[in-house]
RNA sequence: GGCCGGGUGGCAGAGUGGUCAUGCAGGGGAUUGCAAAUCCCCGUACAUCGGUUCGAUUCCGGUCCCGGCCUCCA
């Protein structure tokens, strides 16, 4: 087989380019992570399955990842009209707790999504407060090099001592007007211009507030992301990565203190790369909307698992496009992720009871547990033995995911060589566990039983389930197949399907269908 | 207002200058007491109007509609 060069999207340039990393050992990732002042929404976790796909190729093309996702636990300001008030004091306010107990709750929450949904952990979770120091030297070393002033409110960056300010977002510096939607902050050098440091009001604490050369305050949001990247990964590392709202004033902004910093033209990431919005038609309405923290506008991951979804099938379901199409939600396209998902691991079901036992098959399971080494060793494991046949669709997934992470093509070829009767079982086994390397579906090790989850509303509990079960079986014993439909109906109606197999009647909780 | 990106069958979503996406849903059949699962079969979708072309859903231009960003946001 012969692998497909690795073609990722570079937003800066707009181009797909052949992916070669900064050091051959390691490719440095580093990923835009959550304000934990909320749940994460579903939306949101859209990112981490993409840079979790991304992980996933590199370590199936064999290289060594180390990854970076930050940890917000500063308060950025609610809007630049609503000084004083940021999210977490907000949070924290209506919930009575301390900021730190916000951070702290909501964080562990957001790993406790990326884990149910079978997101490789990152090499280091890095903190925004625990670089508070290194935050204030490298606003001093900007300042140091003439890249910033100081206004009433805050330490400002100067966007016009970087050059190509606004390159990755195409940004039309000169034909932006200030002040258009948001009352512009006075004695800005350019409309550009941001903080890099905001100062506390007078007359007020914050509850989260820093001393600096400058005045007391708080970091401006765009310092963190620069500050952390360069400390763990380097002045210039392999890529970054964050959703599609962050390409034209984030990271434009990130790459403008990089540059202030180092000098020079570097960027920091020789690959910029952004997924586009999970979309959420308005209610009623022909309109689509990005869900959204602020406005209140979306669902959690939580939210799914109460009304019967598991969250692998959020994760098929986000599979199915590619990460740089917006993607549509809705809840009867959420049930046909589902219903292909439960397909698919039937037959897995089947083909692993017509296998039987083997040790490849243990292997499979074990990039799960893999936190940036390659798939190397899995993947021979794994491909021992496969026929011509089976290997050209070992090279149709790493095509698939070779040209910019396309995971709809890669589950059409495992649709396929799930259906191709010229494979044993056991190479259509093998192959599922070679695609479970890239898709991260848990292929191998759940079942089409596990997808039926007990939706929160269920009323019926399972003895009484179990009863009418019985009493069906008796019926259908009887020849009194008008009761025995009569009680089928009756578990239909609570939410259970039942079907009747050799070893007798077995049920599941329905998928969760709107 | 400026900049960027879209409009594909019932739904979601690929793709391409000239016979195929795929999945879900739906219809027909086999099988089943009825179902489930499985198998077989079934759909002239490419916003719109012009242009280029032997030929355009795919290239170019206009129009309409939609989204994102310009404010914290994946």
């Amino acid at each position: 087989m012969t692998p497909t060069p690795l073609r990722l999207f570079n937003s800066y340039g707009r181009e797909l380019r052949t992916f070669t990393p900064i050091d051959p050992g390691a490719v440095r990732i580093y990923s835009c992570g959550p304000t934990v002042y909320n749940y994460a929404h579903i939306g949101n976790l859209r990112a981490y399955v993409f840079v979790d796909t991304l992980r996933r190729t590199l370590a199936w093309k064999g290289y060594n990842v180390v990854h970076v996702i930050n940890i917000t636990d500063v308060g950025h300001l609610t809007s630049d009209a609503d000084e004083g008030d940021d999210k977490m004091e907000l949070s924290a306010e209506r919930q009575q707790k301390t900021v730190w107990d916000i951070a702290e709750h909501y964080t562990q929450a957001f790993k406790s999504d990326l884990s149910r949904l079978n997101i490789l952990p990152p090499s280091l979770w890095s903190k925004a407060t625990d670089h508070i120091q290194e935050m204030i030297d490298f606003a001093r070393h900007l300042e140091t090099h003439g890249a910033t002033y100081v206004l009433e409110d805050g330490v400002y960056f100067d966007t016009s001592k970087v050059p190509d300010y606004g390159k990755l977002g195409l940004l039309d510096v000169e034909g932006q007007e200030a002040g258009k939607r948001v009352a512009g902050v006075e004695g800005k050098r350019n409309p550009t211009d941001f903080a890099v440091w905001r100062f506390s009001p007078k007359d007020k604490q914050r509850l989260m507030e820093w001393h600096t050369p400058w005045g007391i305050g708080a970091p401006g949001w765009h310092l963190e992301c620069s500050v952390m990247a360069m400390k763990y990964l380097g002045r210039q590392f392999d890529i970054h990565t964050g959703g599609i709202d962050h390409r034209q004033v984030h990271h434009c902004n990130e790459i403008a203190q990089n540059q202030a910093f180092t000098c020079s033209h570097d960027t920091g990431a020789n690959w910029w790369m952004h997924n586009e919005f999970l979309v959420l038609r308005n209610e009623g309405g022909t309109e689509d909307e990005k869900m959204s923290k602020s406005k209140g506008n979306f669902l959690t991951l939580q939210t799914l698992i109460d009304r019967g979804v598991h969250p692998l099938v959020y994760r098929m379901f986000l599979l199915t496009a590619s990460y740089r199409s917006s993607l549509e939600f809705s809840w009867d396209a959420l049930a046909g992720a589902g219903a292909h998902l439960r397909r698919i691991l039937l037959k897995i079901d089947r083909l692993k009871a017509e296998v039987g036992p083997a040790d490849w098959l243990r292997v499979a399971d074990e990039a799960r547990f893999q936190s940036g080494g390659p798939f190397d060793y899995i993947r021979a494991a794994l491909s021992e033995g496969l026929s011509d046949k089976a290997l050209r669709y070992v090279a149709d997934l790493d095509a698939a995911v070779a040209e910019d992470l396309h995971t709809p093509r890669a589950l059409v070829a495992l649709g396929e060589l799930l259906d191709d009767k010229a494979l044993t079982a056991e190479e259509q086994l093998r192959l599922a566990a070679l695609a479970d390397l890239l898709l991260g579906l848990c292929l191998l090790v759940t079942t089409a039983a596990d997808l039926a989850i007990r939706p929160a509303d269920a009323t019926i509990t399972e003895e009484d389930i179990a009863r009418l079960i019985q009493a069906r079986t008796d019926a259908r014993k009887a020849k009194d197949f008008a009761q025995a439909d009569a009680l089928r109906a009756q578990l239909t109606e609570a939410g259970v399907e039942i079907k009747d197999g050799p070893q007798g009647t077995e049920w599941e909780w329905m998928l969760a269908r709107r």
